[in-house]
DNA sequence: ATAATATATAATTATATATTTATATATCAA
DNA sequence: TTGATATATAAATATATAATTATATATTAT
């Protein structure tokens, strides 16, 4: 009788992956990594429709990466911590040394 | 007309984030920064059934994101790269500060 | 060569998730 | 207060993905 011993925490983990694991997030937490943007910037910046927009920024900042206030009638959206940065740029090295092979990848689109 | 400006190399990043992004996947990756392992440890370790950890082992291998060698009649996979687990450690330092309120996040189970 | 063990594969099924669509709310300007 | 602009919401639809199931391949031992 096998004992499950995954560590706990780890649908946690798994779960805030997620936010990075979408092209249309990645995208929006790419720019609010660089700064301030309200979501009619990024609506602008990434070509995604306005709700499509707000549904990802709703779960970004459910899930603790992204932070936003209101300005009027504008809603600026930023990244929450310096370290979701750093996560995308370790992975951008990933990416550039061992993980070239990537594109290959046939279990997900 | 405004030009869809979201910077190249997005939609790999974002595969490479999937690599994370499963509760099956990242318990596996777990064990692979451990150290190495064989597919029936990880098995037995996971409580996953021998096909799907067989699948996700592949996808981890064909992202690069695990290696793998044969010996007699075991396969033996670690994790390709040190950054595999850094990643790991910053998402459990932001889920300890920032994204506390990952739990509630409705957008995905 | 045959049986046993370890792993891989691929089609199917089940499920989760992204996107659209339509509409609602909120703020400002006139 | 009415209209315009900015954003949010939520149901519906479309799509992607995980897990199972059944089977195949590979290695070793007898």
């Amino acid at each position: 009788m096998p004992a499950i011993t995954v560590e706990p925490g780890t649908e946690l983990k798994s779960k805030l992956f997620r936010g990075f694991s979408d092209g249309s997030r990645l995208s929006i937490l790419e720019i609010l990594v660089e700064g301030d943007a309200t979501v009619g910037e990024i609506v602008e910046r990434t070509g995604l429709s306005q709700p499509n927009v707000s549904n990802h920024l709703r779960c970004l900042s459910e899930c603790g990466l992204a932070l936003s206030r209101r300005d009027g009638r504008h809603v600026h959206y930023r990244a929450s911590d310096s370290r979701v940065h750093e996560i995308i740029q370790l992975a951008e090295e990933l990416l550039a040394d061992s993980a070239k092979g990537i594109y290959e990848c046939t279990r997900y689109e």
